[in-house]
DNA sequence: TGAGCCATGTAAACGGTTACATGATTCC
DNA sequence: GGAATCATGTAACCGTTTACATGGCTCA
């Protein structure tokens, strides 16, 4: 079993997906993945050193102009690690830090208008990052009709997930407007 | 401004709930905050050093019988600190690292089934989030009987949390089983 | 000619987890 | 007597971000 670094694993499947450099794969990375696995080139660089010395991956030297530039392709041991990664369902990374439900949590600590006016951000917040979302849905749908439909889905989740946030924080304001006590059970009810 | 780090934050906010020493602080954040706000002995206790040199928190030895015990409280600084953090609307932590949405967004790479294997194993890893959510309710519940209701509005977060997630991933899977296109845009339609 | 993009890389700082080390107390 | 819990702390390691440094290419 091929031991991957969390940059490791996105790197691999955007040298899969048609990326070539380390450059390519910061740049793909920031319009679709940033939202939940980010990469800097703090990362990335150093470790695409080490996945060429681990013989996953083969680098060549192809300048553009004067510009040196290293174009690297998943060798047949990189194509087999990238595959047991994607397989593998034993335990995986989530990780969720949130502060705004942080300072939630500490809600007693504060007025009831400061509270208020938290949740109101919050859910101002999550309204735009959902359009935002919006905004780039054109591109992946492009990108779906050429036959990569997944990160189409991937975005899908993200403007479900955004939604849900600009669902709760509403329902929270309204109680917490309404003078009514603020737990109340949320049902995700979706519908497609 | 006093400038608070990530730990501080939440070691301010349980010592004015009522912690008083480390071990407290990592044992009340372990079964309340760990979700979204974790906290290790390898933070806490430099932190809380760290606090007490600069003023915003006071210690007192304060032995249990042969355990050498040190019990902290806010001082008129620290509590000052903790109200500006808590409503400070300026700009806040929000990190999401959720590596099968990353293997999701590479679905395109692996077989059908394979990507309905791993939403399944998602969708039930979720179901059991929120049984374990839902099992913590109770203590949420005689938490709020006591005044405090902002612990048990951050658990229904969770709770919601969990339930979209189980909503989403099983429908997907729906999708990935008829053969529909996995595409469809989710709506969060939630209800009080 | 200058802005913006293409392209690569490193060093320092930061924050966090894990493992290790120690030992008393409480309760069955 | 032994297990679980109370209690404090450090060292090593890991992964990430940010800032810095460099310089060519493209297009208006």
């Amino acid at each position: 079993m091929v031991k991957l670094t969390p940059t490791a694993r996105v790197i691999l499947g955007m040298l899969k997906l048609g990326a070539r450099t380390g450059y390519d794969i910061k740049r793909v990375t920031e319009f679709s993945t940033r939202f939940f696995w980010g990469a800097s080139y703090g990362q990335i660089y150093p470790e695409l050193r080490k996945l060429e010395r681990r013989g996953l991956i083969e680098g060549e030297h192809d300048p553009r102009g004067a510009i040196a530039r290293r174009a690297y392709h998943l060798t047949d041991a990189g194509e087999a690690a990238l595959h047991e990664w994607l397989t593998d369902r034993e335990n995986w990374i989530f990780e969720y830090r949130d502060e705004q439900l942080l300072r939630l949590f500490f809600g007693d600590l504060i007025a009831h208008e400061e509270v208020l006016a938290n949740v109101q951000v919050t859910r101002e917040q999550w309204e735009q990052t959902a359009d935002e979302f919006r905004g780039i849905e054109t591109a992946a749908l492009e990108e779906a009709d050429e036959g990569q439909i997944f990160p189409l889905t991937a975005l899908r989740f993200g403007i479900g997930f955004a939604d849900w946030m600009v669902e709760w924080y509403g329902q929270l304001e309204e109680r917490l407007r309404s003078g009514e006590p603020p737990t109340q059970v949320e049902k995700a009810q979706s519908s497609s």
